[in-house]
RNA sequence: GCGUCCGUAGCUCAGUUGGAUAGAGUACUUGGCUUCGAACCAAGGUGUCGGGGGUUCGAAUCCCUCCGGGCGCACCA
């Protein structure tokens, strides 16, 4: 509808320079503009072209939006124009052209809001991927439900969407989860072990010692006075932390031999199984898990600095090796490759990046916690050097979310081991609740979490108050069944005329807006567009449904608001969906 | 210190590429079920849009500055 009185407006304007009533180059770069109004009063779309334009013109901004109006090609969907405010030129559309969204929801179904603006490119969405060294936390499940609903959005304005989990397995913290499940291990087996300051904690660790334990017997056992032989002091008794557990994994490389890639790959595959399942729970699937060590394995890694280095982007320093960055915009220069000869997570992340560019997406979208911010311009910057269209990238950043329980703030802690899993979360307030909460506010603000309101069965949880909407309508058609009245709804269609109360113009023009927020919302990566929608749309829909009767006597006007009911039932349904949050027809 | 995001009603937050009288929810008060689900609706008021300056027909929105917060500033990932 905008494009289209975009295009009158064009036209419009192009008949006043023809007649040389306006200059003609006016036409070249114009960026016409026509928005929706927020108050009815000045009808359903507004432009404010007229005053953009008066100054180049030289008329007074009324008398130039007159002039347009007159000069605007009849059509059939408009009931009036008017000049209004400083300005603007405000569009009235005709009552059929606004009801015309009921047959439409109607007929498309589940596709309705769809379209193919995207064009059928082809977009990677990356979410999660958080480190596989113990489960998810309540953190990560933002970045979840937040880029789930993304990548469906996408898909929805027509892009096809490919969802990624990269897994980092190839860093120095699996090699601490792995000599942290070896050293429970020992435990188990009856050892006396004094934990490092550094090491995994939390009872997964144990849980999947003890499947070692079972699996493997006694054969992962090694002698404890040569584990602790000559090891440096730990940094709880006045050493260096990082030191000791550095010197603790070299240790038990050692002493394991082959048998330490068997518990190091035990504890991946385990986390990994663990992280999956939880998120296929809550509604999160992923079409690739992406593993960081087949990029070193690949020599992809390697390549890439070498094409760097061709570029004359690489120099050493210090023993190390160094890119370039500040010459493409970062704040300073990033080693690749350490002093001790081993890559750093951001020369891999080079790699995946060239990767993923290599694979043709035509929309790469980085969902990073927003502790990652300063990672960006480095990304950006490497992007630069190796030629790419920076553009493609898009990186939108999510905050973290503080759990509440009422009023007070629930504590967590990663390094006691008793941080709040997702998985709790889930159990507590459910999936449904869950996402909608996570994606509820602006990805980049904080998130107020809380859980006694996410699990109220009331009307303060929008959540509910949006699904009550979805089952009251469903209930409505069972009554229906029950007095044994009949729906047709082909007449209805035929019969939207009889809509004529304010509380049916009022649902309909909210209809007919769905489109333009899924639009926004996925152009945007902005979900919570779709939930404050979602919200308005249940608001219109109760005052409507305490106003008015539907199932009354005259048939015709009976199937008419059936048919109205019917498609905001399936906006709702899409929208929730959407967002991941079930559309129950019973509660 | 530098970078970055933010500051809107008592609280939690929206506010479309700069638009018309800045909006929801919540809290508080009152009213509404013999008729489709009261997990609902209706009515009632609240703002120096953190302060100041600038850009213009027009600023919560863009620029500068100050105040106050979050986050980042590794040869960690």
């Amino acid at each position: 509808m905008q494009s289209k009185l975009k295009q009158l407006l064009f036209d419009a304007l192009a008949v006043l320079a023809a007649d040389a009533k306006l200059p003609a180059d006016l036409l070249v770069s114009l960026p016409i503009q026509v928005e929706r109004t927020r108050n009815p009063e000045h009808g359903d779309f507004a432009s404010n072209i007229a005053m953009l334009l008066t100054k180049d013109v030289g008329m007074r901004p009324r008398d130039l939006a007159a002039l347009i109006i007159s000069a605007l090609p009849a059509c059939a969907l408009i009931d009036q124009v008017l000049v209004a405010g400083a300005g603007f030129i405000n569009f009235y559309l005709t009552k059929s052209a606004q009801r015309k969204v009921i047959a439409d929801v109607l007929q498309l179904g589940e596709k309705y809001g769809c379209c193919d603006i995207g064009l059928g490119q082809s977009a990677i969405v990356e979410f999660v991927s958080s480190n596989p060294t113990g489960p998810l936390h309540v953190g990560h499940g933002r970045g979840a439900a937040y880029g789930a609903s993304v990548a469906d959005l996408l898909e929805t304005i027509g892009y096809k969407v490919h969802r990624e989990y990269y897994v980092n397995d190839a860093g120095r913290q699996m090699h601490i989860l792995a000599t942290s499940i070896w050293l429970r291990y020992l435990e188990l087996s009856g050892e006396d072990i004094a934990l490092p300051g550094n090491c995994y904690r939390g009872d997964y660790i144990i849980e999947i010692a003890r499947r070692l334990r079972v699996e493997y017997g006694e054969k992962l056992r090694r002698s404890v006075e040569l584990l602790y032989q000559d090891l440096p002091i730990d940094g709880k008794d006045g050493g260096d932390a990082d030191f000791y557990i550095d010197a603790m994994v070299a240790r038990a490389k050692d002493l394991l031999g082959d048998d330490y890639e068997a518990i190091f790959q035990r504890g991946l595959t385990t986390i990994i199984a663990d992280i999956r399942e939880d998120l296929e729970e809550f509604g999160v699937v992923f079409q690739e898990w992406f593993y960081e060590s087949a990029l070193h394995k690949s020599g992809d890694v390697a390549r890439s600095i070498a094409r760097l280095h061709e570029l004359g982007h690489i120099y050493e320093k210090d023993g190390a090796t160094w890119f370039r960055a500040t010459d493409f915009g970062d704040e300073k220069d990033r080693v690749v490759i350490r002093e001790n000869g081993q890559y750093t997570y951001f020369a891999a992340d080079i790699a995946y990046h060239l990767n993923k560019y290599g694979r043709g997406f035509d929309l790469i979208v980085d969902v990073l916690g927003s502790d990652h911010h300063g990672y960006a311009p480095r990304v950006q910057a490497f992007l630069k050097a190796a030629g790419l269209d920076v553009s493609k990238l898009i990186i939108p950043l999510v905050q973290f979310a503080i759990l509440y329980r009422g009023k007070t703030k629930v504590q967590m802690s990663t390094r006691s081991g008793e941080f709040v899993t997702l998985r709790e979360l889930r159990k507590e307030v459910g999936n449904d609740a869950a996402r909608f909460f996570y994606v509820m506010r602006k990805n980049d603000q904080h998130l107020d979490f809380d859980l006694d309101l996410a699990k109220s069965q009331s009307k303060d949880n929008p959540v509910y108050y949006i699904q009550y909407a979805h089952a009251r309508v469903c209930s409505v058609y069972r009554q229906l069944e029950e007095r044994n009245l009949d729906w047709d709804m082909t007449e209805g269609l035929l019969n939207l005329h009889l809509l004529a109360k304010e509380h049916e113009d009022v649902l309909v023009r909210c209809l007919g807006r769905y489109a333009e927020v899924l639009q926004q919302a996925a152009l945007k990566y902005e979900p919570h567009l779709v939930a404050h929608y979602l919200q308005e749309l249940a608001n219109d829909f109760h005052a409507y449904y305490n106003a008015e009767q539907f199932l009354v006597d005259d048939a015709k006007l009976r199937y008419a608001r059936l048919c109205l009911i019917a498609a905001t039932r399936q906006v709702l349904k899409n929208g929730l969906f959407l967002l991941g949050v079930s559309a129950p027809e019973t509660m």
